[in-house]
This record gives C-alpha cells, structure tokens and sequence, in this order.
DNA sequence: CATGGTTGTCGCGGAGTTGTCACGGACTTG
DNA sequence: CAAGTCCGTGACAACTCCGCGACAACCATG
C-alpha cells in the first residue's frame, strides 16, 4: 500500500520537481497549487502526509495548516512546511501550528526525502514536539525563545538563539556555514561566512558548559553533538 | 461534522453499553468484534479514534494497536485500550505500543467519556480560550472585558485590552509583532509593525508593578511571564 | 461641529547587537 | 618541517531595535 503525499506549492517547477522525486521514492502523490485546492484534497483522500508552501496565493499555507488543524479528521496528519526565506520559521514556530517539519527554500530534494521518512516512519509514540529539545542539562524551547541549562536560563540574542535552534534540530549533521547562513540569515545574504564563526563563539561563550555540544568541523563546517 | 468513533470489543454488552453511550455525546461510532474486522474498519474509515479491548478471540488487541501503529495511514489514530484485569496494564505499557490511554473493566460510560474527550480534543492545537485568568494579582476577565491589578480595575481601550488577552493566552510564548498584528488587527492591516510598540507602552503604562509580566524579546517580539 | 478619548505614525537617541577585520595559533599536507 | 589553510579571539565601527514623546487623524458623542 503506497502512502500518500499532498504536495501544495504555487509553482509548478518546484511541485514538478518534488513529484518527481516523491513517485521515484514509491510514494504516491497528488498535487494542489493554492490553500482552497489544498483543503479540499486532504479531505476528500486524507494523505498521510502533506508538503506545504507557506507562500500561497489568497490563503497562505499558516492559514491552511490551522484549518486541518482544526478538524479531527486531519487534525493528526503531518505537515512539512517550505519557507522561502528564513525568517517566516520565526512565524512557523512562533503559531505553534505544529508543522511537524520545516525546510527553507532552496532545498534539496533528497533533504525532503530524509524528512519525509523520518516523519513516516516514525509511530506516534516516537519523538512529538520539536518545539522543545533536552540534551542531557541542556533545554531549548523554541516558543518560549528561551534555553536553559541545568534550570538556569540563558540570555540570548535573537542570531544566537536561531543559531542553535537549527543547530540542535540538525544534530548529530554537519552543518557547513553556507547551510547556516542561509538558514539562518535570509538566503541570499552578502553575509561573509567567517561571521559565522563569530556568532559561533559568542554562542559558546554564553552556553559555557553546554558548549561541549557544539562540535567544530574542520574544513566543512559545525556540527550539534548529543 | 461528528467524530468518529470505533469500539472494538467481542463481548455484545459492553459494545451496546459504549455504543449508545457514545452516540448519545454526540459522536458517530461503528464497532467490531473481533481483530480482523477492527483492522478492516479502520483501514476504511479511518476513525478519530479507536476504543480497543485486549481480550479477543483470534488477534488480541495488542497485536491490533501494534499492526496499526505500523501503517502510516492509521499510525496516529488515538487509541484507548480496555482490559479486564489490571495486570494487563502492565503488559499494554510494557509493549511501549503507544496506547493513548487505558480503562480497567469494569469501567463507567462517563469516565471513558471523559477519557475520549480529553484525548480528542488535545492535538488540535486549539487553545481553547479561557475566559478568565489569573497571574499573581492580574486578573484578566474577558468576556466582562475588565482587567483587574489587586482587584482594581485597570483601565484599557478596546486595543490595549485585546493586546493583553493576546499575550495572556499564549503566555510564555514570544510573540512576533506580525503576529499580534495578525491576531489583534484583523488580518492583513496594512499597519506599521512599530505601532504594537506603542500599545505595548500604552498597555504597560496602565498595568503599572503588573507590566512585569510583559517581556520584550529583543529582535523577535514580546512575551507574556507567569 | 466642537470635544475628549483613542489610535496610527514619525523621528530621536541610547542600549544592545551584529558584521568585519586582522592577528595568531592549530591543524593539514606534501 | 615549512607552507598553506582553517578557525578562535579580541577589538571596533556600523547598525538595528526598542522605548519614548509628540502629533495628527480618526471616531463617537453630545
């Protein structure tokens, strides 16, 4: 039994080359190009999982993800959620609208792929909330904009904060500095990659202990470690 | 739109007991009375949630939840389990088979009512608004729409009262200016997001010792405190 | 249409944050 | 082991962000 996937984006090359990838998986996959198209399909086939863009045109895909939310039927369906720039996951976490994954554009088709199955494979019972993340004494809650370690906050700043978030939702993947600027900085930044570094101390300085978490690669890039 | 309900169970007693109990809270329940036909049901209809007796002839409900949970399309489906003797408890945790909760037989109609409430209506993000709340000496009453610091009342605009209950509601979690604007200015205003500044000032100015409540988050918004 | 209250905008200024750069140590490579 | 690359560090200047005061637009009410 193929499982279904919902695919909703308003271009069609990115759904195109998404569809694409999903069928050479084995997955089954059915398309929508705006929020009320996208509606209608999960109700009418409720897919086992949905890929959404947040830029949608009329009802954007915020509005969409609470409406499925809100009904039983589809409430529990996982939903990947596409941003085009960095800062709408501030948004996407910010709703609590429990997208169960998210990916900035450009993307990998194989990064979704990996998503995809880890959010599949997954039974109900393993890892829920991403929006709040334990490693050992060190607590990050995404919502609350706040991390903590060993009950003590951490003060801090908005860059370090997402720094880290993305860091530990990665952990365990090397993250080059390219990656982490895209994602955290909007995409197409001029930003110079060395300012990574700079924010990467900071951030280490600030967590003191809890910064044996945060592992150099050498030549590549940064990597959380557990 | 009703939910859907499937109880499971071989004895007819206990499935009409539950059946008419459920039907009359207004849900919509289909049963099955053995493993087999439960799997069938579910796979069709994909119920909200399933009510599921471990005792059955042929496949037990163990084996049920666990084929279940290892199907995409009905792996998050809720599921309470019934068991005759206590004991059994043990082994539904010990199998880690993520059930969503349990009932030892016999049990009362209403506190599995209660149960399936509970369980159904967690999940759909819905934060429920209360209408009444307290921090410390903050009394905020919506629908009198009066806020009240050591029982006297403060008082605010329509605006700066919306702002409040806002915060309030997701207490503990940063809201982004574009957030509130979206929540507290219907939708899409094309209002300057430095204008939440000012309410945020105006709203503090009248809380007076209770603005300590009220947190500003640096580059990303503001956060109501407990 | 005058009045009083409410609401959105603007610009200023200080505190805090952020990006850059140059230096030097550490590690890699041939 | 010497040259080259890569990363951590400290310092600094530019910038961003938020609180604030002031003001104009708006709106209901008498």
């Amino acid at each position: 039994m193929k499982q279904k996937i919902l695919v909703v984006d308003d271009e069609p090359e990115v759904v195109e080359l998404v569809e694409f990838n999903l069928k050479q998986a084995g997955y089954a996959v059915t398309t929508a190009a705006d929020g009320a198209e996208a509606l209608k399909k999960t109700r009418a086939q409720t897919p086992d999982l949905i890929v959404l863009d947040i830029m949608l045109p009329e009802m954007d895909g915020l509005e969409v993800c609470k409406i499925l939310r809100h009904e039983p039927s589809t409430a529990r369906v996982p939903i990947i959620m596409l941003t085009a720039k960095a800062a709408e996951i501030d948004r996407v976490l910010g709703l609590e609208l429990g997208a169960d994954d998210y990916l900035t554009k450009p993307f990998s088709p194989r990064e979704l792929l990996l998503r995809i199955k880890k959010i599949l494979t997954r039974g109900q019972t393993a890892e829920k909330p991403r929006d709040q993340m334990r490693f050992g004494d060190l607590l990050i809650d995404v919502p609350r904009h706040q991390a903590s370690w060993k009950g003590k906050s951490i003060e801090l700043t908005a860059t370090e904060f997402k720094l880290l978030v993305m860091l530990a939702q990665r952990a365990g993947r090397v993250q080059s500095r390219d990656h982490l600027l895209r994602d955290v900085w909007e995409y197409d930044s001029l930003i110079d990659t060395r300012t990574v570094d700079t924010h990467m101390r900071r951030l280490r300085e600030k967590l003191g202990l809890a910064s044996k978490h945060l592992d150099t690669v050498r030549g590549v890039g940064y990597r959380f470690v557990e």
